[in-house]
RNA sequence: AGGCCCGUAGCUCAGUUGGUAGAGCACCACCUUGACACGGUGGGGGUCACUGGUUCGAGUCCAGCCGGGCCUACCA
């Protein structure tokens, strides 16, 4: 890094200086969290993306609100984790190398073997299972990589193989036979979660009828899903219904089997309103009959292959797929005479969330977790406020599916994953074991064979804030990052992750795993859409990065993180925000001109430093208390913007133009004292805004004068501490007089058209206190109002020029030739009627009785001010217009 | 069916105990002044979806209503 301070480019170009920075953090450690240490802890686990994850803007935002809590924390004297890791996702990763393996060699997992198949998938791992994380790095991410977790790696299996075991010993894990969703392209049980429920669906109700067995009559049913008639073990009516009654008991016979079918009454079920008000019952098809089934004891029939055809139980159909077998059994149907016609129907349709396959719910064998009883600590913890949800309003939707949970069922028919350390002898004895045991522990047999299913991904990822951290050993850093800070993540996930780590955390560390969660909302297009690759309107965030540079993706994406809305994502903003970074370049670069002039040795002398300078340092110590206040309340929108607006519109704007005067041409010693100033706020602003723009603050503030005990880096650098005294400095407030004369006058010149490069005479009427006051801030006005000559009204005064009052101080331009007095005619009137407006407003406030006695004595007070600053500057306009109109 | 969120300037959005409606972009006019045209200065633009209520006072609280979005739910 170059110690000159020569000139910087023009222009701030990212590109290289982001580079730079990143590889400098990193060999100097300073993403570095302390397993033990005197400072308090910070920490956040991060959200593990997808081995065969690409970089998305769902990451992009995560990475963006997690790093500036963490370099902000870090900054303010926390032992900051933020602590990296990797999900095997096991769907999505055996899917690509399956897709691969198909490609390059032409054969089937299920040709090569599980062994082989998932040695395959590791070396894939080892291949492309970094890219994700160094697309993190991109954005200027700044965890303890060293920390990194991948969730099928050594440590973090055991920690499964553990949770695994002690759920099972406590009965609060289960094998059960029982209908589940199953998909039958990738061949596994899903949980209700990766299920989607597609709405309005435009399908049929078809409807036929069963002949008695008795020869008496018919009944017909009503159905979606033709095909699983095959499967029909009961037709249910409503126990009440008239048109059925003499019906229950008696029997139907199936058409296509030899199978009589009983008629039963079901009031829970049958809605006698709905269909024909007879229902076929399939248990083994859907989970209502399952339920019927359950309680009339009836037999439930599987029809289908784990693929989705029909099988052996399918009759004539067997061996078609279940589409086809819909198609054929309504023909069959109709041929035989039972079709009794068919409606259009909006159906719900149940799709995998992975591979979008229609799921049939099917009869299997699966591994379940028993939630209720974790559910209801993790209700508790929430409700007393261990664990608080910002936005609140996620509070509700937690509850909401704490308190109707369903039992999760955790086996997957994969081969990438945790496999279930469950057991089985050739006496069909099961037993679950951390370790492989050799002989079945009731019958002694040593003939075993480990169950085939894994455990769903979300399941290690339930683990994942203590088993990151080392458990189940009782490792330093457990104790000291468990609880975890903050959960950053989106709501998208609150059910299939946050929940369940509430749950997890809770039972086996019996402390909720997290203080606050806080949830971001989903990025979108500029117009509201959801972004898909279908619909083409994806923003890439390496594109972002690469055009506009991390610290200005990153303070867009802040800048957009209001709480509890969705984040359009419009390009020009981070085209906006690039020029942002531009700006404070630029006043670097001003500065830099400056700074060797600097006074360095201790602190800011107030004696000797002006009112602008004054100024700004209230200015700068009110903006950092802001901004921490926004960040404690995770308002990441109302810390960026209000860091934008004191560095661009108060420092960029006012300061670096009012210290002009004291550069350019003041002694050596307010030289030296206003350029001190302009370094401590530069420098400071750098702080304040590092973790939104890690980037550009580095890059710049290595560049400033050191003040001693300076660190090395800006990220290890102390976050701004507001002092009180500054934020309180009446000095400031008076100099905000000068500010609004100067945009007073400014707005004067344009009024009466005088060219911007003329230096006019500035005439004034004011209280000889404020007069001499004001004279002596001749130095700023004549810079930045171009005023060459300031003349009290005692000696001058240009009768026929308008003027304008600022907190009692009359000014007036002399006129000149070039005026428009038509268009400022027009332009005072128009003012005059809209402060006349006001005025009738206030004045009708104030005339309301019960105002005046109702409302607090100041808000009374400050209107009656009001009042009378408005009538004196409506009738200074009404003056105005008079002398311009008529001369 | 139940729940949640949103509807404020042309666009995207702020507006935290109710007290003179704000920002960014876009737009108009002027300015290449010795940090920056990724810039400067000055402007225009809103009956805060709608209807009631509470209140001295409502964008802000309450009720209702319209419009948009999302989530949960086993209707054959």
């Amino acid at each position: 890094m170059s110690e000159s301070k020569t000139e910087l480019p023009k222009g701030y170009e990212p590109a290289d200086v982001e580079k730079r920075w990143y590889g400098h953090w990193m060999e100097r450690g300073y993403f570095r969290a302390a397993d033990e240490s005197e400072k308090p802890p910070f920490s956040i686990v991060m959200p593990p993306p997808n081995v065969t994850g690409s970089l998305h803007m769902g990451h992009a935002v995560f990475v963006t609100l997690q790093d500036i809590l963490t370099r902000w924390k870090r900054m303010s004297g926390f032992n900051a984790l933020w602590l990296p890791g990797v999900d095997h996702a096991g769907i999505a990763t055996q899917m690509i190398v399956e897709k691969e393996l198909q490609k390059t060699e032409g054969i089937s997992r299920h040709e090569l073997g599980r062994e082989k198949f998932v040695e395959r998938i590791w070396e894939w791992k080892e291949r492309y299972g970094s890219r994700i994380t160094e697309q993190l790095e991109v954005l200027g991410a700044s965890p303890d990589w060293e920390r990194e977790r991948f969730t099928l790696d050594e440590g973090l299996s055991k920690t499964v193989r553990e949770v695994f075991v002690r759920l099972y010993e406590e009965g609060l894990i289960y094998r059960a036979n029982r209908l589940i969703n199953w998909c039958p392209k990738d061949h596994t049980a899903l949980s209700d979660l990766e299920v989607d429920h597609e709405e309005g669906a435009k399908g049929e109700l078809f409807e036929f009828a069963y002949r008695l067995s008795d020869g008496s009559g018919e009944i017909v049913v009503a159905t979606t899903r033709p095909e699983t008639m095959l499967g029909d073990t009961a037709v249910a009516v409503h126990p009440d219904d008239e048109r059925y009654k003499a019906l229950i008991g008696k029997t139907v016979k199936h058409p296509f089997t030899d199978r009589e079918i009983p008629i039963i009454a079901d009031a829970i079920l049958v809605d006698p309103a709905f269909g024909t008000g007879a229902v076929k019952i399939t248990p083994a098809h859907d989970f209502n009959d399952f339920e019927v089934g359950k309680r009339h004891g009836l037999e439930s029939i599987n029809i289908l292959t784990p693929d989705g055809r029909l099988n052996d139980r399918g009759g004539p159909f067997a061996g078609l797929d279940r589409f086809e077998a819909r198609v054929a059994v309504k023909e069959r149907l109709e041929e035989l005479g039972l079709a009794r016609g068919e409606k259009d129907h909006i159906l719900p349709l149940a799709r995998c969330q992975r591979c979008h396959s229609v799921v049939e719910p099917y009869l299997s064998t699966q591994w379940y977790v028993k939630v209720a009883p974790l559910a209801q600590p993790a209700i508790e913890a929430v409700e007393r406020g261990e664990t608080v949800f910002i936005p609140e309003s996620w509070t509700n939707t937690y509850m909401a599916w704490m308190n109707n949970i369903h039992d999760w069922c955790i086996s997957r028919q994969l081969w990438w994953g945790h496999r279930i350390p469950a057991w089985y002898c050739d006496g069909d004895h099961v037993q679950v074991a951390r370790e492989v045991p050799s002989a079945c522990g009731i019958c002694g047999s040593t003939k075993l064979r480990q169950d085939e299913d894994v455990l769903d991904t979300w399941f290690s990822s339930a683990l994942w804030p203590f088993s990151t951290l080392g458990w189940p050993e009782e490792t330093r850093a457990l104790k000291t990052f468990y609880p975890t800070t903050v959960m950053e993540t989106g709501f998208d996930i609150i059910f299939f992750w946050v929940a369940r780590m509430m749950m997890m955390g809770i039972h086996f560390m019996g402390k909720a795993p997290f203080e606050t969660v806080f949830l971001h909302a989903m990025v979108r297009d500029e117009k509201g859409e959801k972004m898909s690759k279908t619909k083409g309107n994806v923003i890439d965030p390496l594109d972002v990065t690469e055009k506009y540079g991390a610290d200005a993706l990153r303070f867009t994406l802040a800048s957009m993180t209001a709480q509890g809305r969705d984040i359009k994502l419009a390009v020009d903003r981070v085209a906006g925000y690039k020029a942002f970074a531009n700006k404070i370049w630029n006043a670097a670069r001003f500065s830099l001109l400056h700074l060797d002039a600097a006074d360095m040795s201790g602190p800011v002398d107030d004696s000797r430093i002006s009112d602008a300078d004054r100024w700004i340092l209230t200015r700068f110590h009110r903006a950092s208390a802001d901004v921490i206040a926004a960040l404690e309340a995770f308002r990441f929108n109302e810390a960026a913007s209000r860091v934008y607006q004191f560095i661009w519109r108060e420092l960029c704007d006012w300061y670096i133009e009012l210290v002009k005067p004291r550069l350019y041409e003041g002694s050596a010693e307010e030289k030296a004292a206003s350029a001190r100033v302009l370094r401590d706020v530069l420098e400071g602003s750098l702080r304040l805004l590092h973790p939104l723009m890690p980037f550009v603050t580095e890059e710049i503030w290595q560049k400033l004068p050191r003040a001693p005990g300076d660190p090395e880096s800006i990220m290890i650098a102390a976050y701004p501490v507001p002092d009180p005294d500054r934020m309180a400095d009446p000095e400031s407030d008076r100099f905000d007089t000068l500010v609004e004369i100067v945009q007073a006058v400014r707005s004067l010149r344009v009024d009466l058209s005088v060219p911007d490069g003329a230096e006019v005479e500035l005439f004034f009427d004011a209280d000889p206190a404020r007069s001499a006051w004001l004279e002596e801030r001749g130095m700023w006005l004549e810079r930045l109002a171009k005023v060459k000559r300031f003349v009290p009204r005692a000696s001058e005064w240009p009768e026929e020029s308008p003027s304008v009052l600022v907190h009692g101080i009359e000014l007036r331009l002399p006129i000149t030739g070039l005026v428009d007095r038509v268009e400022l005619s027009a332009k005072l009137a128009k003012e005059a009627e809209k402060l006349q407006q006001e005025v009738i407003k206030i004045e009708k406030r104030l005339g309301n009785p019960g105002f005046v006695a109702k409302a607090p004595p100041e808000v009374v007070e400050k209107d009656r001010a009001l009042a009378e600053e408005m009538i004196a500057r409506l009738a200074k306009v009404r003056e105005n217009l008079e002398r311009i109109s008529k001369a």
